[in-house]
DNA sequence: GAAGAATTCAAACAAACGTTTAAATCATTT
DNA sequence: AAATGATTTAAACGTTTGTTTGAATTCTTC
């Protein structure tokens, strides 16, 4: 019954794509997944070798191109501002667009492609392969040092926590699209990439931008006392 | 072998709770989980029914406290300020400390229960129980107004956007406490609660107070000075 | 201390899991 | 058309899963 070459294999991983996005990784069966796709459950270990090569070879296609543009993007930017720092907003750019870019690529639905790759994104710390490790801690380390130069005011702990906050917004923006929806009382439905990311950057980018405690006397933030 | 009524019960709760903490919960099966706290495998269904209900006990003991007492902070405040609006900061206080709060009340291990808490946090969209549900919608409800009306400026809209932003940002804050370690490379380790909490408050309000986009076009550079 | 309820226990249950096997089928090359 | 290699297939593998059973044990009450 096979007409294509790689059809099977394509199926298996567009299927278990499209499970993985809605259930996450360990509570979708081989089972499922390749009754889902109308193929042998054999064929998962004929093609992958494992279930958890399957799982990876699905994380990887989705991390990797993300994580490799952004630090095209982030690159590009890096030289048209020469030796000046790169614009906070034009940072952020670069770390939270390449998700809506490569979601075009994808070919996928959007609302599949954007929770896997939420999935993904949030699972990047325990399940690391190797080359994907690389992958981020090169991404980490060129976004920090792009950030703490274009914010120097800040001192660099201010930064890691700041990042790692902005970070979480990106996950729970793409894995939990339903919740805007709880928060707006169903005012806003399914949001529109775009929009999203737009609205991503300014939150972020408002929060980077914080006034660090230590300027903020305005109120009674008097825990400290010694100074 | 029995001392201590509810001893047994206890300790599957105690022991399902460290495991849940560190796995999630469809990964960790009963037999570790009384294995582990020197318990009958039958006792689970004995005590509770089912392991479904076992979560759900988890589950509920952990965010209904927390939602309480976000009401309760909230209330609180609100009347403090009669019918002026409750400062941003304080509104994102009661939303945020209780988290920190219920940790010192709980007496599990404060990483055990940070994570813990992020999982229910994050997984509450998905798995609300009838009364959790109620406590979601309300507390939402609750918290969405008092924020419109601390923020008159912005339309609902941003609001909504910012607040499932915020709400994202201290999920990850709980869930991923060890990526802050690598984005600062192992300069910061285990992070203190409180210094979390505050900079999670610190970050929240300014990305909740950016300025709407609208307002961006003008006004571009005009956010330093501070003297 | 005996009676009765509450709890623990070892053992087994059916179902689902990832994986493997060997024969059958397909596509391609000779 | 025969042969070869690649792929698909049905069936079974051994584990592990949550759950149930009925007898043994412990605790409470009289």
């Amino acid at each position: 019954m096979r007409k294509d070459p790689k059809e099977t294999k394509n199926r298996i991983l567009d299927t278990a794509e499209s499970l993985f996005s809605d259930h996450g990784f360990g509570d979708v069966s081989l089972r499922r997944i390749t009754q889902e796709a109308g193929v042998n459950i054999a064929s998962v270990n004929y093609h992958f070798g494992s279930k958890d090569a399957l799982i990876s070879e699905v994380f990887t296609r989705v991390i990797a191109p993300i994580n490799r543009e952004r630090l095209a993007l982030l690159g590009q930017s890096e030289a048209n501002h020469g030796s000046a720092p790169v614009p906070l907003e034009e940072i952020l750019e670069a770390l939270h667009r390449p998700v809506v870019n490569q979601l075009k690529q994808s070919g996928l639905n959007e609302s599949v492609y954007l929770k896997l790759a939420g999935r993904c994104l949030a699972e990047s710390g325990t399940t690391f392969s190797d080359k994907l490790a690389k992958l981020f801690e090169e991404m980490l380390n060129r976004f920090m040092s792009a950030t703490c130069k274009s914010l120097p005011h800040l001192d660099e702990a201010d930064i890691f926590w700041r990042m790692h906050f902005s970070f979480g917004a990106l996950v729970t923006a793409l894995t939990d699209s339903e919740r805007v929806a709880v928060f707006s009382r169903g005012r806003i439905q399914s949001p529109d990439p775009e929009e999203t990311l737009r609205r991503l950057i300014d939150f972020t980018a408002a929060g980077l931008r914080a006034e660090s405690r230590a300027e903020l006397h305005q109120s009674k933030a008097a825990k400290i006392g010694a100074a």
